[in-house]
DNA sequence: GAGAAGATCTCCT
DNA sequence: GGAGATCTTCTCA
């Protein structure tokens, strides 16, 4: 997914970062994922079909991003960790309440809030949807991509499962 | 039914 | 470098 664009319809307008960072989770084997706790009210997303979008609410103050990766009944999720603005920039700037566009849209609830991502999203298709969707981007090629541990989890500390682009400006802070 | 912890960000010192 | 915001879920009584 890093490389690809992730865009979002909002009004007239379209909103647009390319994906710069990700995160992968897994399902009843990885303790930190919301599915290691089985299929609750908030992660059952997390068990359907593959291309659905999994928005949930973390300190019950941001919203999370992330794409349904797994087949049907299978949970597993991919975390979108920062985009790169690359369309609609001054509106994600108004959505932010910022003057500038440093610091946007690199850290997950950054992001939605760019975007104006909420839990109204959540099990949107993003094959289908005109509101929010996924295009081809640029591919990053693997030289270029860094892999680290997952950011702001106590458990599952040893899998380097967080994934970004070397180098790039919009990529949040390191573990 | 209460208490704690969490895939975070901002503002304050 | 640390507190606060305040929703969802789990754990324990």
């Amino acid at each position: 997914m890093l490389g690809t664009v992730l865009s979002r319809r909002e009004g007239n307008e379209v909103l647009a970062g390319r994906i710069v960072e990700t995160e992968a989770y897994f399902g009843q084997d990885d303790p930190p994922s919301h599915a290691s706790a089985g299929r609750t009210r908030r992660s059952e997303t997390m068990w359907k079909r593959p291309g659905l979008v999994y928005v949930y609410l973390v300190y019950g103050v941001h919203y999370m991003f992330n794409v349904v990766t797994e087949r049907d009944r299978v949970p597993g999720a991919v975390l979108i960790r920062a985009v790169e603005p690359t369309t609609g920039t001054r509106r994600m700037m108004e959505n932010r309440g910022k003057g500038s566009t440093g610091g946007l849209t690199d850290g997950p609830g950054k992001l939605t809030e760019a975007l104006g991502i909420t839990l109204e999203e959540n099990e949107l298709d993003l094959v289908n949807s005109a509101e929010l969707w996924i295009e081809g981007g640029k591919t990053v090629e693997d030289s270029r991509i860094e892999r680290s541990t997952r950011i702001g989890v106590s458990t599952g500390k040893e899998e380097k499962l967080r994934f970004y682009v070397r180098g790039n400006d919009h990529v949040s802070r390191g573990p």
